[in-house]
DNA sequence: GCCAACGTTGGC
DNA sequence: GCCAACGTTGGC
């Protein structure tokens, strides 16, 4: 069964421009330190699940984009590497404590953004608009799944 | 810049 | 194992 997520990040750090300008569109999604959005990538993602791609901490957050999940979950170099603001110091090697996954973009789409996607009944309890949400990765239910992409492809 | 909300750390 | 302090996320 394909699964669905719904993935962060900041559009300055890596947008949906910036991903599909990538090589094969595919970038390593690093800098993921959070246990339980780390245990998504590691334990429940499979290669080909959908991604609703996700702008954050910038002036129109919202979803811009469909993605899909294109490697399993593998160690992140940058918890090793004193001058990555996402270093690790705590992380060995031996015992990588983060992972990462590659996801590839399929296409960008208009975007759907936060205050429009908490006005719309049919998403209204999707994870990622729940109070005081801060997960950068949240699962997403199939219904919500095809209520976001049967209307932003269509 | 502010602040709500949540996660992590560390003392006990 | 509890919980206060601190740090981070992320919308506004």
């Amino acid at each position: 069964m394909p699964q669905y997520w719904l993935m962060k990040s900041e559009p300055d750090d890596c947008s949906i421009d910036d991903a599909l300008a990538a090589p094969q569109k595919t970038v390593p999604w690093t800098g993921v330190r959070n246990f339980q959005a780390r245990n998504f990538m590691a334990k429940k993602m499979q290669v080909g699940d959908g991604v609703l791609f996700y702008h954050s901490s910038c002036p129109q957050p919202g979803i811009v984009g469909v993605a899909r999940v294109a490697s399993e979950a593998r160690t992140d170099p940058t918890q090793f590497d004193p001058k990555s603001p996402y270093f690790d110091e705590a992380s060995k090697e031996e015992h990588p404590r983060w992972v990462l996954v590659d996801v590839q973009a399929l296409r960008k789409t208009r975007l759907l953004g936060l205050p429009e996607m908490r006005a719309t009944p049919a998403l209204a309890d999707m994870v990622v608009l729940r109070r005081g949400n801060r997960l950068s990765i949240t699962p997403v239910e199939p219904v919500h799944w095809h209520a976001i992409v049967d209307e932003m492809l269509a």
